[in-house]
DNA sequence: AAAGTATTCAATGAGTTTATTGAATACTAA
DNA sequence: TTAGTATTCAATAAACTCATTGAATACTTT
């Protein structure tokens, strides 16, 4: 057994063998859609398998190599164990890696068109226009997001009403106001689909792009 | 040969893909040891493989794995291929990953005091601080990185002595005012022996930890 | 205590990533 | 044209990553 000083350049590459810890956490599309659902609220394993499609075997596999790298938490409470991000820090981080792909890589913009299809369909407001015209009361801003996801944080002023409830409760809305629909952010169908149902049923609607991170990196406060 | 439309569900994937794709071309230790070399500035292959203490041809695959994520760009000049960085977005990343790391993953504090053993030696010198005192003309800022880093950018009125060169050229240093070192930032030794050196020959000095990239995220400007 | 549910563990095979080697290519200089 | 240099390509073996399966563990409820 040796005892000798570990020389300075074996301690260079733990360094970037530990920062590639990190990058190798997220280098996974599954992964990524797990941190995804993850920021916009904690969940169970069984919640995080469903919603991205995989095997609570598989799902749980994959959490345990992020709650390994220490980008998330896992907590018992009673019979299910709930995981969430560990550090705001790794939400950005995410949202960073995302930005880049946009930037960098012509072929997101084609699949997001194809995964957005009505992307192009309804009026769309811009961050600041929204922040205008909520305090001259002249829009409604709808959540329309899960309703655990609404409890996590959201948009100040935003009402909550999911998806999936939207067709009877279409009574709770003004038919004067435009009606401003948020959901996850730019890479979610939810708010689309919410847009889509408004119009038809005669109700005058835009569309947000921004979720609640991308509305915090642009320097605004949630809803207390 | 089936026509059919892709369901949304395959374009979800297809976008966790290609954000994967940004994650998974960082997720090798020798593949950010070269992004953290080009954030610094443009190099040959030759260049990166020497100071990554790489072999050519692996230094090269690297390389065209980060070309191939879009991450960084060739351009031929004469005989030698020159890298860079793509986007400064994508030295924010690698700088966002190291961050996560810090705080995420306690064995980085270790191993970097192992790496930089004389870390804790000299006098530091925060950011603020520096500014202030730039401007009272009280301290000289020293770049003591290679001469090609310092022309691809480095804070306003450092003045440039590689390491290399420092011995030699001490008499163009003050005595009577205190000389603050930096280099490529936190994980970078050079101040350190440039501190090092400079104590040694009685020279008042202080060691800047940050570099250029941190300094610029810090809200101010590099050199014109 | 027994039965039931959520999650993890362990083992497997298929696929991917890596370092190494030597040959091929693209340019420059003689 | 030839010789020389920088970089990439192609092929290989070892190491890692992934999805799948069924068993094991940690709780809760009865």
């Amino acid at each position: 057994m040796s005892f000798e000083k570990k020389p300075p350049r074996a301690n260079k590459q733990d360094l970037y063998r530990l920062f590639a810890r990190i990058a190798a956490a997220m280098a996974n599309p599954h992964r990524l859609e797990l941190l995804d659902l993850l920021a916009q609220g904690p969940r169970t394993v069984e919640a995080l398998a469903r919603e991205a499609n995989l095997s609570i075997a598989n799902a749980s596999q994959h959490l345990q190599r992020l709650k390994r790298a220490r980008l998330v938490i896992d907590e018992r409470q009673g019979l299910y164990i709930h995981y969430r991000i560990a550090d705001p820090l790794v939400t950005q981080l995410w949202l960073h890696i995302r930005t880049v792909a946009e930037r960098r890589l012509d072929q997101v913009a084609v699949t997001l068109d194809a995964y957005r299809t009505q992307r192009h369909a309804f009026k769309r407001i811009a961050l600041d226009d929204l922040h205008a015209r909520l305090r001259e009361g002249k829009v409604v801003l709808l959540d329309v997001r899960p309703r655990a996801e609404y409890a996590a944080g959201h948009l100040p002023s935003a009402i909550s009403i999911p998806l999936e409830e939207l067709e009877r409760r279409l009574k709770e809305l003004p038919r004067r106001r435009t009606i401003v629909a948020y959901c996850r952010g730019p890479y979610c169908v939810l708010a689309d689909e919410a847009a889509e149902t408004l119009t038809r049923k005669g109700l005058r609607v835009a569309r947000l792009e921004e979720g609640v991170h991308e509305w915090q990196q642009a320097g605004y406060a949630l809803a207390d």
